[in-house]
DNA sequence: TGCGGGCGTGACAATTTACCGCATCAATTT
DNA sequence: AAATTGATGCGGTAAATTGTCACGCCCGCA
């Protein structure tokens, strides 16, 4: 990081996503690695924001409650077309991950995402001090292991049905629930 | 299609695909359909056919034998930028949808298409259809087609590297790769 | 009290992976 | 020019994982 003038000099940015959990974690991790982050929780409310604190980045989630990032994706676009921006959703897809960029977004991932990796995808290689490493990307395993986790929690825990969502055998589910989560 | 002058009037279009067999089928249901069509199979032969031909329209695979397709995207766009592509491919992925796009494609499907889905790709503009958001939560199995795509596409294609990544064997990477995604 | 579903588990076949090795090719290096 | 390094493709085989079927056991419900 530069040594004067930080909190003159930082990128604003604009972090739009529902879960209230999620955003205000990200937005720490955003801000511990040099950005003055702003968040809203929907479309009504971020354009307003944007419209006063016109960041130069933006991370929006696909799924905003009932409405969808990709129009606030536009507006963003349509406010200031220079603004980056990523979009970022738990639902992928690859129509969705399409009309983003055609939008004007600058990438799209899936969560679980880094904070460093969507830093990456925002375009910003501070070439500060921060990040020597390579962002390592979890392993199949785990991230199958987080998916999993994540679909059985929205099936209350039913195994049959978290199976059959999944598009995998009960029996194989069972057996990799009963193995260790991978640690990396 | 309008009714006078077709040979003249007719739309330009380009296919390009490895797949003969393919491109016949496609070109000849293209051609039914109003459009003039040329086809090659490479990337080497593409090109030199569309500065000749100069088309409209062009239709390209994503795995062209041993080149990228999206190499190609990059070239026919930075030819002429009014051209609309339309990237389509059987190993379909976000992270090249994304690449695909963000080259100039102005839409990307999977195969199996019917040629009126594509044509209507063709014309699509951003914005003008309602994408469906967050259906069901991928599959495992495509969960990890994705993540593989996504991080080889962060080694530039490099397959040991990605498998290293990874931690996972090259052999059975290769394997995977070679293997066509499930449809979701 | 029977029915449907979920859950846990054993067993065995089918498939897939890990791990070899080897050959080729391209880019460096010596 | 020869040697070295690293990527890629691919065959083969042992080891591991998955698919599948078959149980028995509960629980909630009509």
């Amino acid at each position: 990081m530069s040594t004067a003038g930080i909190a003159l000099e930082a990128p604003r940015l604009l972090l739009v996503d529902d879960d209230e959990i999620f955003r205000a974690v990200l937005a720490r991790a955003l801000e511990r690695r040099g950005f003055q982050v702003q968040a809203a929780d929907c479309p009504a409310a971020a354009l307003p924001l944007a419209r006063q604190f016109s960041p130069g980045y933006a991370v929006v989630d696909l799924r905003l409650g009932d409405a969808s990032g990709l129009g606030l994706i536009e507006a963003l676009h349509a406010l200031d077309p220079r603004t980056r921006i990523v979009m970022l959703t738990g639902y992928a897809s690859i129509a969705t991950a399409v009309e983003a960029i055609k939008l004007g977004a600058t990438h799209y991932l899936t969560k679980p995402a880094d904070p460093d990796e969507i830093i990456a995808a925002l375009g910003r290689t501070s070439g500060d001090a921060d990040i020597p490493v390579a962002a390592h990307p979890p392993s199949v395993e785990r991230l199958e292991w987080e998916h999993i986790q994540k679909v059985l929690n929205q099936h209350q825990g039913n195994i049959s049905a978290t199976a059959r969502a999944l598009k995998m055998h009960r029996r194989t589910l069972q057996r990799k629930l009963a193995k260790r989560p991978v640690r990396e």
